[in-house]
DNA sequence: CGCCAGGTAACCC
DNA sequence: GGGTTACATGGC
């Protein structure tokens, strides 16, 4: 499959103004988080697709001396001054730019289970360069399945929805839209793309999504009720949306595996209750579990990441398997 | 084979 | 309410 072309059309210098120190490297890239193809990693610099509405945009972002992010912005199509805008709030929103991590910081240095996460990951923020839409069909695919079937699942839907790009010498995947899925049906998720009892609610997923723009996301009075109105989607879904996309960082997803990651760094029991797991987080760090818990998840991953970082030589190979796997 | 994955809805009492 | 159980699928 031929990757399509995006051109340099732009560069943004993104400020850090959030309180509290910055990583770039920890912010942008996260042990943790299985592969996607919608990004790519080296030491220094990350590589990602973004959708605004119908345009296709890819962003090479760096650290710069004076403590700012550099956004290199290619596209294909037609860039306004509007994109522009929405571009730079997506990329300072998605990573943090402009939130303080201080009263976290605060909190964290009274807890001896936060002393080395805090050191290792120093300046992280949460990274969701996912909008609404895109981290509900993550935390979908996410839905009692091992990471295996997660990845296999979201390599179906991004090759068969979605779309390849190619810009600074990497080939990414990129989102497909709530409108560009609207008329796959459930069938063909289960049958094409594997998705299993999960391929009943992406048609949902897709529908509220195409029928609620971000103005109506932001207006909503309670979004995480709201979106648990769609059969599929129940509280641990909802919860990364709320923690990602809409960044609540008192705020966790609620799973079999944060529990079990939680209760040992916390509580020092392989199998403690949820209930009190999640008392003890969320009296040790009111308002910031969320951001709690992320480092105790991060950290835990950091010396064995599920995508470690790439070496300058590997980027032909991935280039390769993304366009070979395309299919 | 049976069990279990970074859950959810429907059903039971 | 709180405690089961089926739901798809693939890996061990």
């Amino acid at each position: 499959m031929t990757p399509r072309r995006l051109k340099h059309t732009d560069t943004l210098q993104l400020p850090v103004t959030g309180s509290g120190p910055f990583s770039f490297r920890h912010t942008l890239w996260k042990p943790s988080h299985y592969a996607t193809g919608l990004e790519a990693h080296t030491a220094t610099r990350s590589w990602r697709t973004f959708r605004l509405d119908d345009l296709l945009l890819g962003v090479t972002l760096y650290a710069t001396d004076d403590g700012t992010v550099t956004a290199e912005v290619f596209t294909d199509g037609d860039y306004t001054p509007e994109h522009r805008d929405r571009l730079r709030r997506r990329l300072t929103t998605s990573y943090g730019l402009d939130e303080d991590l201080a009263p976290f910081i605060e909190l964290a240095s009274d807890v001896p289970a936060m002393r080395k996460p805090l050191t290792a990951l120093a300046g992280m923020r949460q990274s969701c360069p996912e909008d609404h839409f895109e981290i509900t069909v993550i935390a979908l695919l996410l839905q009692n399945t091992t990471i295996a079937r997660t990845t296999q699942m979201t390599r179906n839907l991004l090759a068969h929805h979605g779309h390849l790009v190619h810009f600074d010498g990497i080939t990414l995947r990129a989102w497909f839209t709530p409108a560009e899925i609207a008329k796959v049906t459930a069938e063909e998720f289960k049958e094409r793309d594997r998705l299993g009892y999960r391929a009943k609610t992406l048609p949902h997923v897709a529908a509220f999504f195409r029928d609620h723009g971000p103005d109506d996301l932001a207006a909503a009075d309670d979004l995480v009720q709201l979106l648990q109105q769609i059969k599929g989607v129940g509280p641990y879904t909802a919860a990364i949306m709320a923690s990602h996309a809409s960044r609540d960082p008192a705020v966790f997803g609620d799973d079999v595996w944060n529990r079990k990651i939680l209760g040992k760094r916390l509580l020092g029991a392989e199998d403690a209750d949820p209930e009190e797991i999640k008392q003890h987080i969320t009296s040790l760090f009111p308002g910031h579990a969320g951001t709690a818990a992320l480092y105790l998840v991060e950290h835990e991953y950091l010396h064995t990441p599920v995508v470690p970082l790439l070496a300058l030589d590997a980027i032909k190979t991935w280039n390769q398997e993304l366009r070979t796997s395309a299919c």
